[in-house]
DNA sequence: TCGGTCTGGTTGAACTCTCAACTGAACATA
DNA sequence: TATGTTCAGTTGAGAGTTCAACCAGACCGA
């Protein structure tokens, strides 16, 4: 087995650290601001994306990269909230599809700003055009090393 | 207010699946293979590479980028375990200082081969050498354009 | 049509994290 | 020495996540 070399460490620590102080600053905007976890963001927007603004659960769980309990137990609180329903699926009696709400959409309307600006400003303010290119390239290479992980977790726990 | 183009967009839903799914991969490999997560097993890295094996509490804070509430809990968690122990400052009665025990040490021992192979399989053997300075870079841009934020953070709750 | 298996989704318990409140010690000032 | 403030760390409650167990409907071969 091999160690990560002094070049390797300093950029991984580099890379642990930006992100970890990236996300946790995301996290705590919204949850300041608009009195949600991004997780719940994300649903959401999700949702607003979709045609008629709302998806099946699996589907949902797909797109956000969710786990299906998480998933559910998500959308029970945004249900409580009023910001999603749930109904029926028409096609599949065990499936359920969660809609949202005006309310719902309102809420986002209200996130966005906020949290796009936070985005903006401490990602695509602070990268050249050329680093941005390069961090989709990079995005894509790490994205497409874990497929087989995630096709693998899939298959084992009927996660994803 | 400016909204995400395109291509913004693509690059930052590329930039947060790849990192969403990485990081997930690292905590459950860890603790399927070593019944802990990432935050825990960073701890104790933090203080077998500290001198005598310990760090006072707010000092293994700073390292690990946690706030000082989430340091206490899993200090308490890897207390139980057996793996740290706490022992009163002798410079500053209100201090406390974190030290790794053998067992933990021998936990640490045997976790890290897996975790480090993870890292390197997903990050460093899929990305050209090329890449990797750029990722270095970015996320040192990435960092400094954070550093106000997280002073701030500090400054107004007393954390981190 | 029956039984077995797979799939979509939910649930509850255990665990981790966050936030705010709190304790006790240090420090500064009068 | 008394008082107010700051600092180190802990605690408990509430929120979110994970894991395993579960239910019910769909699917499939006999």
């Amino acid at each position: 087995m091999r160690w990560l070399n002094a070049d390797e460490q300093r950029i991984w620590r580099g890379f642990t650290t930006a992100v970890t102080k990236f996300t946790e600053h995301l996290d705590r905007q919204l949850q300041r601001d608009s009195g949600m976890p991004v997780a719940y963001y994300e649903i959401l927007v999700a949702l607003s994306e979709a045609p008629d603004r709302s998806l099946r659960m699996s589907e949902l769980a797909l797109v956000c990269h969710s786990s299906r309990s998480r998933l559910s137990h998500a959308v029970a609180k945004l249900e409580k909230e009023g910001w999603v329903r749930r109904q029926a699926c028409p096609s599949d009696r065990r499936g359920s599809i969660a809609v949202l709400t005006d309310r719902g959409y309102a809420v986002l309307e209200g996130a966005a700003p906020g949290h796009v600006t936070a985005v903006r400003e401490h990602l695509f303010d602070v990268l050249t055009p050329e680093q941005l290119r390069s961090l989709e390239e990079i995005s894509r290479a790490i994205d497409k090393g874990l497929q087989g992980e995630c096709a693998q977790v899939r298959a084992e726990l009927g996660e994803f």
